[in-house]
Order: C-alpha cells, then structure tokens, then sequence
DNA sequence: AATAGCCTTGCAAATGTTTTCATAGAAAAT
DNA sequence: ATTTTCTATGAAAACATTTGCAAGGCTATT
C-alpha cells in the first residue's frame, strides 16, 4: 500500500490526472458530475494532494515565513497569534524560526524559509544584517517588516514608532514631577526597538532638564526574573530614584514584583512605567502604567497586507503603516512624594 | 534575470547539474576543485536550492509540523520555543498551527500540514478527532503527542500525568489543614491536561472527605483578565474558601491579583496554588506555590525523540515518556487560619 | 440542416532536483 | 606493460503535479 498520488484517484474515479487536478484547484472548470466522482475518490482512497510537487510548477507554496527574535516570550507570542490567524484564515501556513536576537543566525534561518520558497516573509523591527538585505532583494519575495514602523525604512513596514513610545513614557513622567529616575532597558545592541525607545526618552528627559544618573540605568535581559533581582538591588540603595521607566512591560512587571518584595509601595514611593501593555499588565497590582503597542492589531493587519502583496505577486509593495501608541495610565505612576507636599 | 536553478549554476560552474547537487548534499562525492568552483558559481548567482524540488523526489522537506491549542499563552510558548530549537539544530523548519481549542480546526490544519509533506508531526496532548487518528495511521509519518503522558496512549508521547498534577496539588493543600477549598478550571471540553488535573483533584478531595461546593467550583477561560474578575466575584461573597487550586499558573496569577485587589492576605487568609510553573510564577508577589511542569524538558526530549524517528523514517515508533512532576513550594500557600489557631 | 461557439476532458510538456547507471581516466597491482 | 580497482563526472529517468493546446460532443443560431 503505497501513499496514492494524483494519477491512482484518477484511475479510481475513471478520469485523467488533469481533470482531478482541475477538480482540486479550479473545480469551476469541471463538470458536477465528474467533480462528484473525483471527490469520492479522493475520499476513498485518502488521498492529500503534494503541496511540494504545486509549488514546483511554480505556483504558491502556500507558506509565509515569519522570523522572531524569541517565541517565548509574551511579548512577541501575541503577533504570532493574530498573524498566524490571518494568513491561515487565507490559507497560507506559517514556517515559523527564531534566532534569540542574533542577525546572523537570522540570515541563516531566512535562507532557509527561502528554500521552502515561502510565498512571503516576515521579520520584526527594521535592524538586519547586510547580508540580509541583500539575498531579500535577490528574492523577488514580498517581505514586511513588522513592529517597528521608520518613514525612511528599507523594507515595507507595519507598526510603531519607538522613538515616540519612550518619549509618551519619559512626558507621563515628567509631568508627573519626577526628576530622579532610572532607566532599565534590555541591551539594545541588534535591537533597534529598545534603541528608538531609550533614545526616546533620553531626548525628553534632556530638554526637561532631568539629569540621568549612571548608577540608575541598568541593562537587563528580556526576562522577568532578572529584571526583578536586577530591579531589587538598584533599588535596595540608599539613594533610589521615585520613578522606573521600563523598556518593556516584561521588565516593569519585575520592577513592580522587585518593589513588592522590599516593601516599597507603588506609586506612592515608586513610579513604574512600561511600554507595550501586554496580557497581564492590566492585571498585575498595582495594575501597570504603559504605552500600549496593539500587538493584536498590528500581526492581523501584517497579515492582511502580506497576503494582498502575495496575491499580487507583487515583490517590490512598499506600505508603510504608522500604528497609533496610547499611554494607558493606569495605577503605577503617581506623583512624587516631595511634589505632593508641595502640591 | 530570472531565479537562477541548479542547471545555471552547473553551466555557471562548468559543470553538469547532477554533480551540483552532489556538491551540496554529498560534498564528500566531488573533488576539492569542482566543489570550489561549485560554490563560487552559487555565491556569484545567489542561487538557493529548493526544498520543493528535493521534497518532491521522495526526500524529506524538512519540516516537522508542529500544532497547538494557542501560541499567545505563556503556556506553550515555552514548549514551543524548546521544540523548535531543538529540531532547527538539526536543520528542520517548524510549520506551526494553531486551532483554538478545537479539534476540528485541528483536523483541518493537521490536514494541510500533510499536504506539504512535514517529515513529522507534534500535536499536544492525547485528545483529537476520530478523523485525525484516522489520518495519521494512514499517513505514515511519525506523529508523537507532547505535553501528557498517559500508559496506554493512542500514539507515541512525552509529557507528564495530569492527573498525578491535579493530585500533587490537592494534597498539599489537604496537607495543610484545607478543608473550604474552591476549584478554577478552564472548560474541560477537548482538553484532557484540564480534565486529568481536575479528576486527580476531586480523587484526592474525596478520599481525605473534603466536601466540594459547588458555588466555589468555577470555570474560566485560560486567560488572566476574565479569571482575575471571575475570582474577585467569587472572593467577594459572604462566604469563601480558605483555599483555592487552579487548573493552571495563568489562572492561579489572576487569584493573587484578585485577592490583592480585595485586600485579601495571601497566604494568612488565603491559600492560592498553580500548575505549571510557567515564566513569571516564581517572581509574583506572593510567589505561587505549584506544581511544576518542565516545558523546556519536554520540548528538547520531544524534540529530540522526532528528530531521531525521522532519521529512522520509523512512522510506527512508539515512546511513552513519562516526565516527573514537581511540588514547588513557594508563598502562596500555607495553614488555613483556623489550623493556624488550633496548632 | 449546416455552421458557429461553448463546455468538458485528455494528452503531453514542463517544473527543479536527485540518483542510478555508465564511462573515462587515473592510480594501483600484477 | 597489462589488467584491475577507484574516483570523479555526466546522461537520463524519475518524482507528482499543472496547464496550454487540441479535440470531441453539445447546444444555439441562422
């Protein structure tokens, strides 16, 4: 019992290979009758027709690719989520690889869905290595760049403006009255979303005149747990600032946890604020302060525009799509204790 | 200029396609100076071979499939993340799906990840559609489930004994002097990692003749927001248990935030326990006491296991791995009040 | 009644690669 | 010097499908 091909349904079902071919791909084309033939044919011999022999005729293979930096992490599981419900709704599966921040295992992992000739691809945030950029213009593939959102970027883009996320951040702040605070980002080497966001809020506390003490900018990875161990000895000092601002909600909920621990209530003693608002923000106590990135909203229309690109065959789509950012106060910033003396 | 294909590179390179191939899958068949000249040719046109081609020889893809209830939750995302190190290092792609907790989603996604002829196939857990074992038995692929172990399971699996989870869980908090305990499960429709802990629970309850009410006994969905409210509705009454065990680490989150959000103390009058173990559990504050599932373990071994069947192109493998469950004592938990008193 | 046009189907070529078999030349053994 | 054994390469068949072209049978039009 060998797996039936095309060519056995279309013994069983009396008619040639082309005409069940037609039958699966442009049943239009066949008689009801003989449709109805092949069906049961198809049914009965269990036969599940060879993507990799369509997508040879150079057809669609039916994938798009989709590169992250990490899947574990909250943060990106959401836009994996809607874009995958997308495309898959059109029909499309998703190949999916992560690097864990690295671009050239970025490249590698890129070549690779190239050789699956992925229909389309997409990567998060606009920072690549050369070579990549390279071999996606030799492709002739459509690609889209996710999350992060630049007026001049290379590659189509959908998402956020960073820059603006850590200045909403560092201006809630600010206006709060807080002039003694810490910054704790992960490392922003090959990551160009935790760049624009620090370079954000760094241009806004300079024109307020906030100095940024060194000793209250830590680096930390994208992981709750050393956030918060990080978060405790920053904080454990004798001298510690009123307000945290957070490369990430990943991060912020570290700090909250990190405060909790030494006792140290929130937002009476320390302001938090995040940027991304992903699940359990909303829920963590105190609930989290943040600027809220539509995760949800950006992976559909990814998905959307990655599709329409694909059915267009077009590879040279340029879209640029600036997703709006909102600053959702919630309860882990407060004023500073000294302005609400004075106030 | 068109995609350059192995013919291009062979005349590029002054060579005949087969020895092309053979340079690229069995370098060791042609000499140094064809090969050199070989990857000079293919570095000069960009080519990049094409699975489809080699799949449709009757080769592998090189995929393996990989189909989940959800990726957006913590909960298998971790999983995830494993799985698809673990095989990417050995050069497969993951084609991922994701059906919502429905089975017959799930058929239909299984279905198509068939039709591009994945090298083999990971589903979670042991519960699916009649059609779908149908399906797999007739494919002839591997197919091994994650997540649950059950002795006599259907297909091959690696994962741990829900049920034992359900019961790690209430004897601890019978252990400790529980009597008024209250259960939040998600829908145990489809889900048998929900049913199993669920059954290995009230098993427990019943023989220590701990009485279950009904109004402590609710139902939510995975999702921190909806069983943070339904809990708070369920803490605020009158009447409430001094203890409550949670069908998941998700769940069990959302009653430490409920109960901070009441004023409620945990553990002094409120006992609060998880399963899982997921990223973020051992920070909250109160750190939660749970029954520690090891994602990251049963993505490498599950990896490993079908990478290893495939190269064996043995589709009727069978392992049963049954991985070890662990009480993580944390916060979370303690004596009920009243014990408390008397001891 | 004859012709034109449409609908349905089959034939065969094409797709990009791998692999078996054959061959030519070189190296080794006699 | 002749035969044997290797090694490196090429020619061609095979893989499962799609599609352009052609043809046969109808219906509709005149």
């Amino acid at each position: 019992m060998v797996k039936p091909d095309i060519v056995f349904v279309a013994r069983l079902a009396g008619v040639s290979p082309a005409t069940v071919s037609r039958a699966i791909n442009h049943p239009e084309l066949v008689s009801a009758a003989t449709r109805r033939k092949i069906d049961l044919a198809i049914e009965k011999s269990g036969y599940i027709r060879n993507r990799a022999a369509q997508a040879m005729h150079g057809k669609r293979s039916a994938t798009i690719g989709l590169v992250m930096p990490t899947i574990s992490n909250m943060i990106f599981a959401e836009v994996t989520q809607a874009f995958n419900d997308t495309v898959s709704d059109q029909g499309f599966t998703l190949l999916l690889a992560s690097h864990g921040y690295d671009l050239d295992t970025e490249y590698r992992l890129i070549r690779k869905l190239f050789e699956h000739r992925v229909d389309a691809l997409a990567v998060i945030g606009l920072d690549h290595s050369h070579g990549t950029f390279r071999m996606i213009a030799e492709q002739r593939v459509p690609v889209l760049a996710i999350w992060n959102y630049a007026p001049d970027s290379a590659l189509p883009c959908i998402g956020v403006d960073n820059r603006e996320a850590g200045q909403l951040a560092a201006q809630h702040l600010v206006a709060l009255g807080h002039r003694r605070i810490g910054m704790v980002f992960p490392s922003t080497v090959d990551n160009d979303r935790a760049r624009g966001r620090q370079a954000g809020a760094i241009a806004v506390f300079q024109a307020a005149g906030v100095e940024l003490k060194d000793h209250w900018r830590i680096e930390v990875p994208y992981n709750i747990a050393q956030a918060k161990s990080a978060i405790a000895e920053l904080l454990g000092r004798d001298d510690r600032p009123t307000a945290l601002l957070c490369g990430n909600d990943v991060i912020a909920q570290g700090a909250i946890y990190a405060a909790a621990r030494l006792g140290i209530s929130i937002p009476q003693a320390l302001s938090v604020i995040g940027v991304g608002d992903f699940a359990g923000s909303a829920q963590v106590e105190p609930t989290l302060t943040t600027v809220r990135i539509p995760a949800r909203q950006i992976g559909v229309s990814a998905g959307q525009v990655i599709v329409d690109a694909v059915s267009r065959s077009d590879p040279d789509f340029m879209v640029r799509t600036r997703i709006d950012l909102d600053l959702i106060m919630r309860a882990s910033t407060g004023m500073p204790a000294d302005a609400r003396r004075a106030g």
